[in-house]
Parts: structure tokens; C-alpha cells; sequence
DNA sequence: AATGAATGAGGTTTCATTCAT
DNA sequence: GATGAATGAAACCTCATTCAT
């Protein structure tokens, strides 16, 4: 991978989180990345692969993070919280990514399905540790993506809001919230001390 | 209020959310409301304060609804199952609102902390009855706001997904997401039946 | 002459003094004006009539002053300073007609040329005493045109910077003034006492 | 300098001479110029700039051939005459830049400033030539600025007719005319001959 | 006669992309 | 590979003019 490939890629997130994808231009992204405007084009076909390009990146690197210290034959709550704090620090180190989340909404149809499906790939585990707590009477018996939206995509709206500044999550706050999302998908959810 | 402006503002939901704030051109709108383009300009002062009287009008229907056949004196979890139904219900009544919902975050940030005041106010009652909820020792002792986010934003979350057509929320599995989001707040949340 | 016409020529005016032709539009002349954008038309075809036919009241008010209290049987002199300082009067009566003057240089050729034969008809009796001095060999023989630029033109530059406020001219300085121009086409002028 | 920025100063020279500030358009200009519209904003800001450069330009042009081949040591009518025959030549060859002076007046009025600063600084020379015949009462004790527009100012009034067709001035009669200017302001006028 | 909402052509400016160096 | 000047389509917005009331 060439560097200036790379510096391009993190210009275009931080450009992405703060102005959108139609809310920056082609000349901004290369001054940021310090880069000729030209030099662009030898590495992305055009502004929609760049961003496409992107969106991968962060789902690999989202993914990668996201097993950090997983351990398959630990408990399922330990599995589960293990992920979810993993995102969550992951959102922390990458503001950026978490922000610019819903511009990847807009890319065309196509282009969106196959990123869906991409992501299935990558997080196939996740999938895989909800089906099996499910299975086991832990989680609900309620369909996989459900429980996914429930429980990871609230650690990420909780992030932004972190990001934000809008409310501040830490310590055993933090705890607490894990608990709550466990709770909202757990067939026996546990009261709180 | 003018009927043109009703127009106007209609077609400016449908397309932000297909193409997002700057995806859409002022003449696609025109042509989209049925009206010429400097007709445009009679109602709205410029593009930026189109989206901002959008959103403006997309928070008051959205307010109005929330409490239709809203009862204070019934128990906390019939308010909030009534609310978070209301909510539901005009997700699918309003897709392009939801859809739109994450464009709202690129404006300016001055007239963003505007509406986010603007939101507080007029979603005070979520507020009262999660604080009164909080008080009863019915939901957890956590932020006000994390409490809205774990609940109620997760309602958006997956009303998106089921317009999208990427999971059906129906029946049944509608009354088992609004426990699972219940659960996550309530401080003795309740073991599936 | 409808009042309302009159409201509107007044307007353009002060709006070509400020802004030139196409800098200002026709709805900012009918706010000024207090009249209705619709209303303008009732009174002219078009913006371009509606200068032309103020640069035509214009030259009709500034022939009338600059021929007041003029006496054809006293000396040339007397003729000449008269209308100087009639011309000089009418400056600081009418700022907006000094500074709007150049605006009118940019109308359609033809129509200019119609305005330039109209000013030389209403100003047929400055030619006629320009015409007598030099017969008389009190002026050089030098082209009417000349003549009056030399001397008349000169009042409307001095009229300028003295409205802008660029240099003040007042008192014994205006006689000093008018005295000058008159050097610059006597045939034997007078030196400074 | 850029040969582009030059041409697009020829054209806009021109097209301000003909059409006046708004009355020409950039697609204009850039055809004018023979050169994509969005070229013309590599090199200037904004039309405002483009103007304000073209003004300076024209400026600096000017204040070079008016001294050309004056000799400080020569009699004060030589200097007087070197610098008048200067500026009137200039204006033969440049007669878009005499047309296009009014234009500038409707600069905004802090522009507007700074040139007449700028202005001021480039014909210090000429202040200077006045003063000194001032003070040796070969002018008359008139302010500096009047002095100037009584001279020098009707040297571009009398071009412009001149570049118009209106009034032909050449060979002898120019002579006379330089002659007509200095008398207008000599301390002690000479009869015509 | 008087109004002002409605129009759409045309204004200024930006931007993704190309290509000669 | 790397550059950035050049391009022209398309963006937002304004404006002279019309016409139903």
C-alpha cells in the first residue's frame, strides 16, 4: 500500500466527518493530505471510489479492532462485552470514522449493497456470537440483526454523543451502559445492584 | 403558511434524504416541488435555511405525534410503550424524515445548537417522564439523556432498517423489541415470557 | 405628469447615483419609489426607457436652472459667469444627477445619440454666446465642443469632488474658480490680481 | 506576470469601457479573453478583484508614460506641456482605460479610497510641478486638487470626445488647447497669439 | 390603476477531472 | 510517478418582466 494512498484515505475521513461527501472538494481533500490535486487521480478512479475505498478501510480496520483480545471460550457476557468496549474504544480513536458513519448512506445502491455485504463478511462473528447465545437461551430468540442494532449500534450512537461532548460516558458509567445494552437482548436480563 | 412552501418543503425531505444536503441541486428541488426556481427564493431565504425550516417542521410533526392518545396517568410503561409506538408509527409515516434524520448534522454549527434547544423543549415530556421514571426507581439511575438514547434513538435505528427493507419489525417481534429497548432501561427489567 | 412617475424618476436617481444601471434592480427602485413592482411598468416599457426618460427630465431640469436670471443684453462676462454658476447651483442641488451622469454613457448607441442632439438643442443658447464671444474675439477661435468642455465640463468635475467631498470649494475660492475657466477660453485672459 | 492575467485585464479593460461594471458577464470576459471561465478565477478572487487589479494596472501604466521624458531642470510650462502631450497620448493609446474611468466610481467606497491613496502616491510628481509653479506664482495660489482638475482633468475630458469622434483635436489646435489648460491656471495668462 | 407572486434566463462562482510538463 | 494550470458543466442565486387578482 502506498503511503501517499494512505494519506489521501485519512484526509478523506477527517474531510468526510466534518463536511460530508459533496462537502468537500477534491483540491481541499489534497491540500490536506499535501498531496497535488493530479496525484489523486493516480491512485482512485474518482471521488466516489476514494470514499468508497474508504468505507472499506474503516470496515477493515473497524473489524480488525473489534477482536482485539477476544477469546472464543470465555464466557458469552464476556465475549459480548468484550466487543462492545472494543468498539467503543475503537469510535474514541476514531472519531472521524464514527462521524462520517452516515455520509457512506448516500453512495449509490449498488455500491451500498455490496458494502452490506462486505460487512456481513467481516463481522460474520459477531453474527456467530449472537446466534450461538441465542441458541444457548442467553439472548433473546429474536432475529440476529435485531439484537445486532440493539445492542452494537446504540454503542455507537452513544460514541457520537461522547465525541460530541454532547454526554460524557466513562468509568462505571461506562459499565452501566454495557449492562443496559446486555440487558435489552438478554433472555434473562439481570436487575441493577 | 403557503401551500407552496408545504410543496417545497415536501420535496426538500424526499430528496435530502436520497441525496443528502449538498447531493441535491436547488433546480432538482424545483422541478421535484413543481415550481420554478426563483419561486424558491420567495419562500426561503437561501438553500441553508430551506433544510432549517425542514427540520424545524420535521421536529413539531414529529413532537405532535409522539404524544397522540398519550395518557399522564396511566402507568410509566404504557406512557413509554405509547410514545415509543407514536414514535414507530411515524417513522413509517415520515421515511424521508428518518432517512433525512443524519443529514441534519452538517449544518452550521450555531443553528445546530439552535434546534438541538429547539428539540429539548419541545421533547421535554420524554424528559419528564423518564426523570419521574428514574425517581420511582423504574428505570435505571443513569444521564437523562443516555436514557433517551438507549431507548428512543434505537427506535430510529431500527425503523430505518426496516424501511430500508433490510429487516421486517412486525406483530409480535415489534412488542419484543419494545420490551428488549424497556429492558435496557429499567432498573428490574423483565425475563422473557 | 402622474406624482407616482415622479416617485419613480426620483428613485432611479439616487439608485444610479449609488449603484449604476445594472447595479440595482427593479424591485429595490419600487421600494424606494413606495410603490409596487408592478406599478413601474404601468409608467415605463422597460428599465432602459425608465433611465432614458430620466436622463431626459434631467437635461430639461438643468437647461431651465442654467439659463436663471440670465440677461442676453449684458456683457459676455456676466453671461458666462451666470451660467457657471447656474450650472454649479444645480450640482449641489442634484448630487445623484452629477453622479449618476456617468451611467448614462453605457446606454444603447442609438438612443445616446438621440440624448446628445436633445442636450445640444436644450443647451443651444450656451453654444450661441460661446459663438458671439468668439466673433466678437473675447474667446479664442476654438471649436464650440472644445470651448465647452473646457469651461462647463470643468464645473461638473469641480461639482464632483466637491459633493464627494474631496476638496471644498466655497467663497472667494469659487470666483477664483470661475474666473480660471474663463482664462483657459478668453482670448485675453486676466491675470490674477 | 502571467500572460493570462494580462489578457484577461485587455479584455476586461474593453468590456468596462463598453458595458460598464455589471454590465459584462465573466462568460463574457473569458471569451473575450479567449479562455475558460473557470481559468479567470486562478488568477483573480472575484470580479471585484478583477476590477481593483485592472484599476491599479491602469494606474501604473499611466504614471509611467506621463513621465516620459520629463526633464525637472526644463521651464515649468515645458514640464507642464511634457506632462499634458503624456497624458494625452496615453489616452489615444489607450482609450478603453479613459473609457472605463468613470466605472470605477462605484467601487466600494474603502477600494474607492485606497486607490485614490494609491492615485495620489503615483502623481506625487505632478503635485509636486504644481507646487513649485505655486510657489514661484507662475500658478495661482489655488489648491492643488483644483489646480489638477483644471489642467489635467480636462486633458482626459477633451480625450474622451476626441476617442468618440465627437470633436477632432489635432496639430495646431491641440497646441492650442494645452495652451487654453495652462492659462486656465497660470498665474499670469499669455493672449492668444 | 395598482399589486406582488411567479417565472426562468442568465449572473457569478465552484469543482471533479484531464493532460502537458 | 508527480504536478497543478486549465477546463466547462453545473451549482446557487438574482432579476426584469408578466399577469391574475
Amino acid at each position: 500500500m502506498s503511503v501517499k494512498r494512505e494519506q489521501l484515505l485519512d484526509a478523506a475521513n477527517i474531510l468526510l466527518a466534518e463536511k460530508g461527501y459533496h462537502g468537500f472538494s477534491m483540491k481541499e481533500l489534497a491540500q490536506t493530505a499535501e498531496i497535488a490535486v493530479g496525484t489523486t487521480y493516480l491512485y482512485f478512479n474518482d471521488k466516489k471510489d476514494l470514499i468508497q475505498s474508504l468505507h472499506q478501510r474503516n470496515l477493515h480496520t473497524l473489524a480488525e479492532s473489534m477482536f482485539d483480545g477476544f477469546d472464543a471460550t470465555s464466557s458469552i457476557f464476556e465475549q459480548y462485552s468484550c466487543i462492545w468496549r472494543n468498539f467503543w474504544q475503537y469510535s474514541l480513536n476514531h472519531p472521524e470514522a464514527i462521524l462520517a458513519k452516515s455520509q457512506f448512506d448516500h453512495l449509490p445502491s449498488i455500491v451500498q449493497l455490496r458494502e452490506e455485504l462486505l460487512a456481513k463478511e467481516l463481522f460474520k462473528e459477531v453474527g456467530i456470537m449472537l446466534h450461538v447465545g441465542v441458541e444457548k437461551e442467553i439472548f433473546k430468540p429474536l432475529p440476529i440483526d435485531v439484537l445486532a442494532t440493539l445492542s452494537i449500534e446504540t454503542c455507537a450512537n452513544l460514541a457520537r454523543k461522547h465525541i460530541l461532548g454532547i454526554t460524557r460516558i466513562e468509568g462505571k458509567l461506562l459499565d452501566d451502559v454495557i449492562l443496559a445494552c446486555w440487558n435489552s437482548i438478554a433472555f434473562k436480563p439481570e436487575s441493577t445492584k
